[in-house]
DNA sequence: AGCACGCCGACT
DNA sequence: GTCGGCGTGCTC
């Protein structure tokens, strides 16, 4: 099997003198062996290991490189040389020779391969490599960075997703910053004590599960919180609770802006330097100080926005998601975990508590709790009706009959709330933001125009004729599944303008305006017009007197499988905000009463809604009971892809049907065609049960394909967000 | 992706 | 004979 007259680091061709062993037993020379070529040997250059003994203890390093592409998506066993035997601990960043040629000898110099990054999982006594090892080229930086918690976490993610480990560590383990890396992180803290419920008496099981927490126990619940203020604290709560059981807790919300609303939170009930906020908005150097400071125990809670889900916190007992139904939950770089579906994981593995908490509640959400993974925690009718505002809603029939409303564009209902309203305190008039584009609906009863196949959403390319967006069949004879209706509409309004219109009818009150480029973190309890786009709404000072939530049809006839669900939650956000009704708090949506997501938010059952919807997903084959995996490109390669694929035998292939072709002008995003091109889409659909078979079948047609030196790579996205 | 190896046609 | 075309396959 090997041949004891060849080490790395000798001449290949070389005679006795040259290749006499150095020092090192013989075990070790069995790991350097023949290549199958024949004669070549590998050979270090110098600055590497020429000439250098291997390490005595387990001289077998086995790597993860850090190339992305599928079919490298294995370890790579690399020989450990003496003098990097004390720095080539497991979790290590190292550089390795890696590529065709690697082992070439030319010269008596080994060449090609260049160097990449990688990580050292694991410390070995030998190979099951049946060719020549090539010795590790550096260790990066003695510090560990991959933990074994962190590598089975990727290597599950990466297989949930259909993505490569190396794609996953990317996203999990910040860039290395040599001068963070130098500085010593603070002593740990001793835990605290368990803290008071607080709040959390509101909640009936509240009490009990922050009790259970701090015993050290590990419940998981979906968390439906009350609207108002208080949930940084309350969730700060569950943080000092997993900690005073001696355990970490982790944190993830959408934006910064809630990051900071918790880190404040934190500091003002346990004070500093028990948690570290891993968001975005610090530069890469105080970040991975933040990071390096949790990975070595220094601090152990952890609040921050998406890529700190993956947070190396030791002995977690809590992780916690504030919002899930946020669409900035959903990483934007492959394989695109989402941090529901990754802390839902982590829990699994590691045996910690879960806490899903949201105003609103997706039907994830509600699946969790449905199957029994997850017990719900929600407050009573009673405390919701004190903590709720009143809301009233305005269809779009009332509109056309109100003859002063359809001058005005507005009902005279929702002038009547805002003059009442600004008397005693801020309106907040919500907006919904351009570029959402509605979706063909049934005129009579507002209902979307499914598919009859597959029930795909319709959409009319040429205003003439119907098709379906999943599967691509034409519709004739449409009619309406819910009325009857044969007719069907979209219609697109000016809404900016309307809440222009308003301010100048207000001409004594002064207007404010938050969304996209500039958004206001809070306002003063005094009269005033607050207009803002979804999810940019400021806080106000003792809450607002009343909220107007206008033209809520185009948000929900998004084409988009979650709009119902979306347009609840940016509602129930926006009226948050407002008073109780207690305390004269008044919402008034413009949209029509009969629709599920209207009813819910006037009965301020976001729970009962996800339930109605969850149902429905099963009964039609949509996710999250089905899993769904779209593979995107051109035409001919999906075509190519679709081919080599070994479809799990319950999957269902919707479509393939062609991608809209960008706007010209716009620069092109990734997953858009290359002006030219044309692209498809196919939809992927297996039934509950077979998502992993679904993703591994995914990814081993992929690695076939790039095996095959194609440069033409598919897009797979699981979970695709834009279905609907 | 790179990069080398291998098995075919036109040149000194 | 042998230089080099790029088709195919491997990278510890």
């Amino acid at each position: 099997m090997s041949s004891e007259d060849e080490r790395p680091g000798e001449p290949a061709a070389g005679g006795p003198a040259d290749s006499a062993p150095a020092a090192g037993g013989p075990e070790q020379l069995a790991l350097i062996r023949e290549t199958v070529r024949g004669a070549k040997v590998p050979k270090a250059k110098p600055r590497t290991w020429r000439g250098a003994a291997l390490a005595k203890e387990l001289p077998v390093a086995r790597v993860v490189v850090n190339k992305g592409v599928l079919h490298l998506d294995q370890y790579f066993d690399y020989a450990v040389p003496e003098e990097l035997d004390a720095e080539a601990r497991p979790g290590v960043r190292v550089r390795v020779r890696f590529g065709a040629g690697a082992h070439r000898v030319r010269d008596g110099r080994r060449e090609g391969g260049g160097l990449i990054d990688g990580f050292l999982v694991e410390r070995r006594a030998d190979s099951d490599y049946g060719g020549a090892l090539a010795a590790l080229a550096y260790v990066v930086s003695p510090e560990p960075v991959l933990g074994p918690e962190m590598l089975a976490l990727a290597r599950a993610v990466a297989d949930r997703y259909a993505g490569s480990l190396a794609d996953v560590l990317q996203l999990a383990i910040p860039p290395r910053n040599g001068r963070a890396e130098s500085r010593p992180s603070p002593e740990p803290l001793p835990p605290p004590p368990a803290p008071a419920p607080g709040s959390w008496e509101r909640y009936a099981s509240g009490p009990a599960f922050l009790a259970a927490l701090a015993g050290g126990g590990a419940p998981r619940a979906v968390w439906t919180a009350l609207p108002g203020p208080g949930w940084p604290e309350e969730l700060a709560r569950a943080v000092a609770a997993a900690l005073a059981s001696g355990r970490g807790a982790l944190v993830v919300v959408p934006d910064g802006r809630r990051a900071a609303r918790l880190d404040a939170a934190l500091t003002a009930l346990l004070g500093e330097g028990r948690h570290a906020l891993l968001t975005a908005d610090s530069g890469p150097e105080k970040r991975y100080r933040q990071w390096l400071a949790v990975s070595r125990g220094s601090v152990r809670a952890v609040v921050g926005t998406r890529s700190a889900m993956f947070a190396p916190v030791r002995a977690l007992g809590l992780v916690a998601i504030w919002d899930d139904g946020d669409s900035s939950h959903s990483d934007d770089r492959a394989p695109f975990p989402h941090v529901r579906e990754v802390l839902q994981l982590r829990a699994a593995q590691e045996g910690c508590a879960f806490l899903l908490g949201s105003t609103s509640c997706t039907v994830e959400a509600a699946q969790l709790v449905e199957s029994g993974w997850a017990r719900p925690l929600a407050a009573g009718r009673e405390q919701v009706r004190r903590a709720a505002p009143l809301v009233r809603t305005v269809g779009d029939g009332d509109l056309a009959r109100d003859e002063a409303a359809r001058a005005a564009r507005l009902p005279s209902m929702a002038w009547q709330v805002v003059r009442e309203g600004l008397k005693s305190g801020p309106v907040l008039v919500q907006v919904p933001r351009r570029g959402y584009a509605p979706r063909l609906a049934c005129e009579r009863c507002r209902t979307p125009a499914r598919c009859r196949h597959c029930s795909g959403p319709l959409e009319a390319p040429d205003e003439r004729e119907l098709t379906c967006r999943w599967c691509g069949l034409g519709a004739v004879d449409w009619h309406c599944a819910e009325c009857g209706g044969t007719r069907l509409r979209a219609r697109v309004v000016g809404a900016r303008r309307t809440a222009e219109e308003l301010g100048r009818a207000f001409p004594a009150v002064p207007v404010r305006t938050s969304g996209r480029d500039h958004v206001l973190d809070a306002v003063p309890g005094r009269p005033a017009l607050v207009v803002s786009t979804p999810g940019a709404e400021p806080v106000a000072e003792g809450g607002y007197a009343a909220a107007l939530l206008l033209d809520g049809w185009a948000m929900l006839t998004r084409p988009d499988l979650r709009a119902g669900e979306d347009a609840l939650r940016r509602w129930i956000d926006a009226a948050s905000l407002v008073r109780g009704q207690d305390d004269g708090g008044t919402v008034v949506v413009v949209a029509e009463p009969t629709l599920r997501p209207v009813q819910a938010l006037v009965r301020w059952d976001p729970t009962g809604h996800a339930r109605r919807e969850l149902a429905d997903r099963a009964e039609l084959g949509f996710p999250p009971v089905s899993r769904m995996a779209s593979v995107t490109g051109r035409a001919d390669v999906v075509g190519a892809f679709m081919a080599v694929m070994r479809l799990p035998a319950d999957a269902e292939v919707l479509g393939p049907v062609p991608l809209p072709v960008p706007p010209p002008g716009r620069p092109r995003r990734p997953g858009e065609p290359p002006v030219g091109e044309v692209w498809e889409r196919t939809l992927l659909r297996v039934p509950p049960g077979s998502g992993a078979e679904l993703a591994a079948a995914l990814k081993a047609a992929q690695a076939a394909r790039l095996a095959r030196g194609g440069t033409d790579q598919v897009r797979i996205r699981i979970d695709p967000l834009d279905i609907g």
